[in-house]
DNA sequence: ATGGTTGGCCTCCAA
């Protein structure tokens, strides 16, 4: 299973640049967050039409969270409560798997509500996390907002206490890894293979990037994995084409 | 070069 992550910054724009990234990558899952679209908007049928069964967990303006499969998808959910009115969230079950595709919060400055909102937000994936078997396949994945490592970000020194890179943020995803998920990408790819250049300050030509679209998965997924890779040319589209301000990462189970 | 870009119910907010 070829399973690929992908912060799109608006579905309406990127339409035609998925449709692209579906013909020349052919991922069996893609996960996509920040539609920036609300559900009746949502062009499904540029995934049905290439055989993908679909699940859309939309917001009018911001957030929005969509995963398409080749294989159907059962146990469908959307939303839990660290939401808070915000569509971030939702799971699928396909391919014998259950994947969990998440938007989480950006959180803005260390002392403003939205990091706040932020922790809230990780607080209520541990809740829920607590409720699941950690012998069972699962796969966290999305834009999750946090740099892990010190090698996750281009420079710790602009990301002393700033949200992605933030001790607060580190404890909730030791939190994550003791329950039992293991960060799978990482063992995969070269030492600071970002996965998000911010679009202001030509950022991407700089590589001022981070690492902060994941899958966390548990150990019966763990032992399956063959492949990780960013890509990173996805990043560079100009002109007609615009890339998003994230790549897509892909992790191949066997 | 003390730097500046996207996108959306859009002249401000969010990332």
């Amino acid at each position: 299973m070829k399973l690929v992550t992908w912060n799109v910054n608006s579905l309406n724009v990127r339409g035609p640049l998925v449709e692209q990234f579906l013909d020349e990558v052919s991922p069996d899952v893609l996960c996509i967050q920040e539609l920036k679209l609300p559900t009746e908007r949502v062009p499904q049928e540029i995934f049905t039409r290439r055989g993908y069964h679909v699940a859309v967990h939309g917001q009018p303006r911001w957030n929005g969270v969509l995963t398409a499969s080749k294989t159907p998808l059962e146990d469908v959910s959307a939303g839990f409560p660290g939401e808070e009115g915000q569509s971030r969230m939702q799971t699928v079950r396909t391919n014998g798997v259950q994947i969990v595709n998440l938007y989480c919060p950006q959180g803005s400055a260390a002392d403003s509500p939205k990091f706040a909102y932020k922790k809230r937000f990780f607080d209520a994936l541990l809740t829920w996390l607590e409720a699941q078997d950690p012998a069972a396949p699962l796969i966290i994945t999305g834009d999750i907002n946090i740099a892990p490592n010190p090698d996750d970000v281009w420079s710790v020194e602009a990301f002393d206490n700033v949200p992605t890179y933030h001790p607060e943020e580190h404890a909730r995803w030791k939190a994550l890894l003791d329950w039992g998920l293991t960060d799978a990408a990482r063992p995969h790819l070269p030492d600071n293979a970002y996965t998000f250049w911010d679009y202001r300050g030509g950022s991407f030509w700089k590589n001022k990037g981070m690492r902060i679209d994941h899958f966390l998965v548990t150990a019966s997924v763990l032992s399956g994995v063959v492949s990780g890779q960013v890509h990173r040319s996805w990043r560079k589209k100009r002109g007609e084409l615009k890339a998003s301000d994230h790549a897509p990462v892909e992790l191949v189970i066997s």
